[in-house]
RNA sequence: GGCGGGGUCGCCAAGUGGUAAGGCACGGCUCUGCAAAAGCUGCAUCGUCGGUUCGAUUCCGACCCUCGCCUCCA
């Protein structure tokens, strides 16, 4: 069996090839975020996401180049930078280690690459005079650069990969509408906008002169310049898909810089979106939290992970602090397991090079297809429940519990959860546990209750079993 | 209006032409001084109405509800 995913580009699964075959990593790019405020959860699903597929195709044996771009330059951006007097570098800053932070919190790798805008902005230049040259871009009354979408089509290119657009059926919104462009086409797009008062600071020379990039041609300049032109697997969310995607399709290949047959991009993947009492989670709805809010809130972020990937990426998925609080048990039978695991394991240390195990074998079945993670999920869960039960048997020789654990920590190496960080056990607690222990041991049993609603307050419970008590904390 | 997703147990969520995974919650039992944890166990005919079929939740049609994209957006 082989890696199977939904590719944008031809709406169907499909197995995943190398487009290279004997290159040595696999082209990867997500697009990142636009760094003016903080993330929220539901930008993070995305990142969730892409982290997950990097994992998976690492596990699969697959080495992979990790890029995620940073916009830090945008409308908003410029905006703000504008309102506080900060230095776009500045104000920019502050946001991208807020994300770089928050993506940690979640367990995801660190891309291999991040790529900044403001950094490529001759690569970018140079990919817009490579489409003037080709007779594709035009430079329009307001100084501004343009993608001409009929001069590509012209071209013999297709513009609507990624969707199936009648320009004839588009709604006329009163934005599209109303604005005075200067277009030859109400539909082509900005590669280089000319500096216009309201930019302030924000600016660079160009050919053109002073302006700033287009949004969709940072990505393809990025990503182009660092992956080359033709790669493998572009990532984003849904929402990207129209225009951003197809516009950096366009952008691309519009400037014949890919080897005769090869795509800008082979594999195309959406993330769908996340939803908050079944409308889409968006800073515009004011319905989002940030990963800080659910931290500040007490929650921890390997369990706003374990949530996040917990439905398929390409269904939309309804956020409820029911939900994450659901996921704070779920991960705790988990963490009990593989701590019951280490335990019999012991100083045990199994060969490292044990073959998948029936548990490993399941996984990747499921993640094979598509990225199941809902079946994933089931594996590991009948996983916990028969581990369980061989643990409670007795049955689970210190060598094979170390077994399972190793194939437990090749799974986990995927999804990323890590163990639940271990809480120092504070003097107090253990002196009423030597307390109650004592008390049980004279069978004094309201003595030992008592005890037990006191390390209750402390933030500890007590599981009794036949080896003694044991605190856990709560 | 165009295009694309969804409607499966209280909640979340897989899946299949032959009566439905898993998680959370809930009930029962075992274990326990009592609990907790764990195990066992119970709990759904799959939006509505038609059609195809020996048989449909799964295929087809209609309808209802809902979400997204078409505009900055993960």
């Amino acid at each position: 069996m082989a890696l199977r995913l939904f590719n944008s580009l031809h709406r169907r699964v499909e197995e995943f090839t190398p487009l290279f075959p004997d290159a040595e990593s696999v082209g990867f790019y997500c697009c990142g975020p636009t760094v003016y405020d903080f993330g929220h959860i539901g930008n993070f699903r995305t990142f969730v996401f892409a982290d997950l597929l990097r994992r998976y195709l690492e596990f699969r044996g697959f080495r992979v180049n990790h890029v995620m771009n940073i916009t830090d330059v945008e409308d908003k951006i410029i905006r703000q930078v504008a309102a506080t007097g900060q230095s776009l570098a500045e104000f920019t800053g502050q946001y991208t280690e807020a994300f770089l932070a928050d993506l940690a919190t979640l367990s995801c790798l660190k891309p291999h690459f991040l790529p900044k805008a403001t950094d490529y902005i001759p690569q970018i230049i140079d990919l817009i005079q490579r489409l003037e040259q080709r007779g594709i871009a035009y430079r329009a009354g307001d100084g501004s650069v343009y993608f001409s979408i009929n001069k590509y089509r012209a071209c013999g290119c297709c513009y609507g990969q990624l969707v199936t657009l009648d320009p004839e059926a588009q709604r006329r919104t009163e934005r599209v509408s109303g604005d005075s462009y200067d277009k030859d086409d109400l539909a082509d797009f900005a590669l280089w906008k000319a500096r216009v008062p309201g930019d302030g600071v924000v600016f660079w020379d160009s050919p053109w002169g002073e302006g700033r990039p287009g949004w969709h041609i940072e990505c393809s300049a990025m990503s182009m310049a660092i992956l080359g032109p033709s790669f493998d697997l572009h990532l984003g969310g849904e929402d990207l898909a129209f225009p951003h995607h197809e516009d950096e399709i366009a952008q691309s290949e519009g400037t014949g810089l890919q080897q005769p047959g090869r795509p800008f991009v082979k594999h195309w993947v959406h993330a769908a979106h996340l939803l908050v009492d079944g409308k889409k989670m968006s800073k515009s709805l004011g319905n989002f939290f940030t990963v800080r809010d659910l931290l500040g809130q007490g929650f921890q972020g390997r369990e706003i992970r374990f949530l996040l990937i917990s439905a398929h990426y390409r269904e939309t998925f309804n956020f409820t602090r029911d939900g994450l609080e659901a996921t704070r048990s779920a991960l705790a039978r988990l963490d009990a397991t593989v701590a019951q695991l280490t335990e019999r394991a012991g100083s045990e240390v199994p060969e490292t090079s044990t073959p998948p195990s029936a548990l490993e074998m399941s996984f990747t079945e499921a993640l094979d297809d598509d990225l199941n993670v809902s079946k994933a999920w089931a594996v590991i869960f009948d996983w916990v429940r028969e581990t369980n039960a061989a643990l409670a048997s007795g049955s689970l020789s210190p060598s094979a519990a170390a077994a399972r654990l190793q194939s437990w920590l090749r799974v986990d190496g995927v999804m990323g959860l890590g163990g639940r960080p271990v809480a120092e056990v504070p003097a107090a607690a253990i002196a009423l546990l030597e307390k109650r222990n004592a008390a049980k041991a004279a069978r004094d049993f309201g003595m030992a209750d008592t005890v037990r609603n006191e390390l209750k307050a402390l933030g500890w419970t007590v599981e009794d079993s036949k080896t003694g008590s044991k605190l856990k904390r709560l």
